[in-house]
RNA sequence: GCCGGGAUGGUGGAGCGGUCAAUCACACCUGACUGUAAAUCAGGCGCCUUAGGCUACGUAGGUUCGAAUCCUGCUCCCGGCA
């Protein structure tokens, strides 16, 4: 096998990404590396769905990431990545996912296997792909605080004046975003302070991306069953433990599940910012280039995959 | 039956004579997104093809140059007394 292949499942929430990833690494010798912002934390696992069997303990390898072993489960025989990263109240972010994305590929193909991402982050899915150095440049805790609460507009005067070009590239949408213009600023200020974003050139990568969808209602449905499962298999004591242990402004407890948790009715206000989410990354894989569609309503998509993913392999 | 309060857009809820198609929030639609991305943010959101026009604030009338806003009848809802 060509040793720069990588395999990519991707798509919104609810539509079989893990089991198909699954079946691809049983059936193309791959091992898989979640792409999901919020099963990278340990402890958040049935509102997230992490879908871990009963029984199934994670495994400590030999490869470290920032001091500590990665971990990997093992599902049907399959080691699975990229969960319990760092615990709840830790920082993550596409920088991080991206170092221990590249260590883990680099491993895998080193023991002859294929690495098949899966998940619907899409930010951390295009900076396997797309070259981005600026995500390497360090946030700047101090310059944060002293602009937290700036209005956007006093942000984008300051951005103007530290980097005209940058602040005028912003488009209306994000002008008005104070986080996305405290991180330009950010970035600005460390250039300017000459600063230098280590940005190695991408290895180059042949790479088959796999993008499951389906008509809007019937993915709607799908999420309310899974949230159902979800409570059936103790999502609520999950997400009162972690609440209870954890500050709510965590950005991990920004999950759907949990953010809910304080509402009256928990599973339909849980249901309602999920279906929000399915839109929100239908927006985003919509756009994306090069992306394998199939449509899971469909009856024949698993054989039309696999037989595009095959092509693809053996070429 | 009597007394009091209320009926506003998909929802909650402002407005209490003109600048009201109606603050705001939620929901919804469309979209942006290269270090929080299950996050964050933007635009739209009565009807008509626009300047503009039309129909709207329970319902029927009335007062007024002008009413969602004032008055009266009716219908319904809520609280108190019977």
């Amino acid at each position: 096998m060509n040793m720069s292949k990588l395999l990519v499942v991707c798509g919104p929430t609810a539509t079989g990404k893990t089991s198909l990833g699954l079946k691809m690494a049983q059936k193309f010798n791959g091992e898989i590396i979640s792409a999901d912002s919020r099963q990278v934390y340990a402890g958040m696992d049935i509102v997230t769905g992490k879908d871990l069997p009963p029984a199934v303990t994670s495994q400590v390898s030999n490869l470290s990431w920032q001091g500590r072993f990665l971990k990997y489960y093992e599902i049907e025989k399959i080691k699975v990545w990229g969960y319990d990263l760092v615990n709840p109240d830790q920082d993550f972010n596409v920088s991080f996912w991206n170092e221990c994305a590249k260590i883990l590929i680099s491993d895998i193909r080193s023991r002859g296997k294929l690495p098949i991402i899966v998940g619907g982050t899409g930010l951390y899915l295009k900076s396997l792909t797309v070259s981005m150095p600026d995500i390497d440049i360090p946030q700047n805790p101090d310059l944060r605080l002293s602009l937290k609460d700036k209005s956007a507009d006093d942000l984008l005067d300051y951005l103007s004046l530290l980097d005209f070009a940058r602040a005028q590239q912003l488009n209306s949408s994000d002008r008005k975003n104070p986080r996305r213009l405290i991180r330009a600023i950010e970035i600005s200020q460390f250039k300017l302070s000459g600063g230098v974003s280590a940005s190695q050139p991408k290895a180059p990568t042949d790479v088959f991306s796999i993008c499951l969808t389906a008509p809007i209602q019937f993915l709607k449905s799908r999420i309310d069953q899974k949230i159902s499962q979800r409570i059936a298999a103790g999502a609520f004591f999950e997400a009162q433990n972690l609440l209870a242990t954890f500050p709510p402004d965590l950005s991990s407890l920004s999950a759907c599940g949990y953010r809910a948790f304080c509402n009256p009715d928990w599973e339909s206000s849980w249901s309602r910012s999920e279906h929000q989410y399915l839109k929100r990354q239908l927006t985003w894989f919509k756009k994306q280039p090069n992306l394998f569609w199939c449509d899971i309503s469909t009856d024949s998509w698993s054989d039309l995959c696999f037989s595009a993913v095959t092509n693809w392999y053996n070429n």
